[in-house]
Formats: structure tokens, C-alpha cells, sequence
DNA sequence: ACCGCCATAAATCAC
DNA sequence: CTGTGATTTATGGCG
């Protein structure tokens, strides 16, 4: 909050605008086709990032936060399901 | 196979296998969530200031800023870590850039 | 034993 | 408000 008025100065670096769609298909494409360890080696961040047009930090940005996002978002719904689970349960015992 | 009619058309993420690096690290004993403090201006403002007089920290200096700051030694020798790591990440970029941003030259 | 470097996690920031 | 790229705290491995 501090750092939300000075840094319009200090900080102006921070993001400025999203990537392209075909960058995006890049990555999210090899982070699906490599989804059981998707850790690329530096040679591979490398060559996404010039195929994407991009630096080799901004594609570990990139895996760093697909990897928690992707994370989340599958356990959460793991957990749904776990409620979808007891629900329906409840449902049929409910019917006896 | 149990019911019939819905039966999700699309759901990349729940039947997935669970690969090994998608399980939460659970750390110490049983329920624990990961808080991350964040350091307030002074201290920040401090730690920079320090960091700017020298790199790396001695092991007296060490002791006397964490105490002023109220933060640990560990805290103290971890920020002066990830400080270097950032210095070095701009050194990088940076190169000799003087101000002209807006327009192409960014990544 | 202890510290620094590095890749990464996770939370948080800033658009 | 959500999404998303970037930055800030924190960990563990290895040298």
C-alpha cells in the first residue's frame, strides 16, 4: 500500500502488458505436453523464450506462477469433489 | 458408469493424475499454512540502505540490524540472499539503459 | 558448521 | 472484480 504511491516512480517497471496469444499458446502448450514434471531445463527456457519473443526470466515467471495457479486450482477442485462425494451420499440416504 | 446423464464433458484438472509436484508441501506437524510477512517501510527502507553501504553483511552487523528491525538473523542474512540475487538479475538487464523506456525495448 | 548462490514455492503487488 | 505478469519473503540443495 506504502509502495503503492511512490512506486508510480521507483517502480514503474512493473507490468506494462500481457503477452501475446501465440506466446501464450506456446508455453501453455509445452506446459501441458510436459505436465507430469514441468520443470523446463535452461536450454528449453531458452528456446520458448525466443520463440516466444520473450526473456528467459519472464518464462520462469511464467512457469513459477502456471505451476501454483495449476496447482490450486486442481486441488480445489479436488476438494469440490470431495464435496460433490458427500452430497450425493447424503442424497441417496436422505431417499432411504 | 454410475450416473448416466452427468457425466463432466470437460474437466482438464479433476481426473488428472496427481503428479508428484502438485501436492501441497504440508511441512510441520500436521495443519500448517505458509504465512509470508512483509516487511514494513522502515524496514525495507533500512535493509536498502544497509545494502547499499555493503553487499554482505558481517556477523556483528547482522546482529545489530536484525535487533533494530525487529527481525530475525536468519531474516537479516535471507534478504541480503534474495537483495543480491536481485542486483545481479538487474545488472543483467539493465546493462547500460538510461531512461528511454515506453515503446519497444522491454522484456 | 556456516555461508553464499541458485531455482523454486507461495503470497502479494500492481495493473 | 478477475487475470496475469512481476516482485517480495522463505526454503532446501549443493558447493
Amino acid at each position: 500500500q506504502i509502495m503503492t504511491l511512490k512506486s508510480k516512480f521507483c517502480d514503474a517497471r512493473r507490468k506494462r502488458r500481457n503477452f501475446t496469444k501465440a506466446a501464450t499458446e506456446i508455453l501453455n502448450d509445452y506446459f501441458e505436453r510436459h505436465i507430469r514434471n514441468p520443470y523446463p531445463s535452461e536450454e528449453s527456457k531458452e528456446q520458448l523464450a525466443r520463440q516466444c519473443n520473450i526473456s528467459v526470466a519472464q518464462v520462469s515467471n511464467w512457469f513459477g506462477n502456471k505451476r501454483i495457479r495449476y496447482k490450486k486450482s486442481a486441488q480445489k477442485e479436488r476438494e469440490d469433489k470431495e464435496v460433490n462425494d458427500c452430497s450425493r451420499r447424503n442424497d441417496v440416504i436422505a431417499m432411504q | 458408469t454410475s450416473s448416466s446423464g452427468l457425466t463432466p464433458p470437460s474437466n482438464p484438472l479433476a481426473n488428472q493424475p496427481v503428479f508428484p509436484w502438485m501436492k501441497m508441501s504440508a511441512a510441520k506437524g500436521g495443519v500448517s499454512k505458509r504465512t509470508r510477512q512483509t516487511y514494513s517501510r522502515t524496514q525495507t527502507l533500512e535493509l536498502e540502505k544497509e545494502f547499499h553501504f555493503n553487499k554482505y553483511l558481517t556477523r556483528k552487523r547482522r546482529q545489530e540490524i536484525s535487533e533494530s528491525l525487529h527481525l530475525t538473523e536468519r531474516q537479516v542474512k535471507i534478504w541480503f540472499q534474495n537483495r543480491r540475487m536481485k542486483h545481479k538479475k538487474e545488472s543483467k538487464t539493465d546493462g547500460t539503459e538510461s531512461g528511454g523506456d515506453e515503446s519497444s525495448t522491454e522484456q
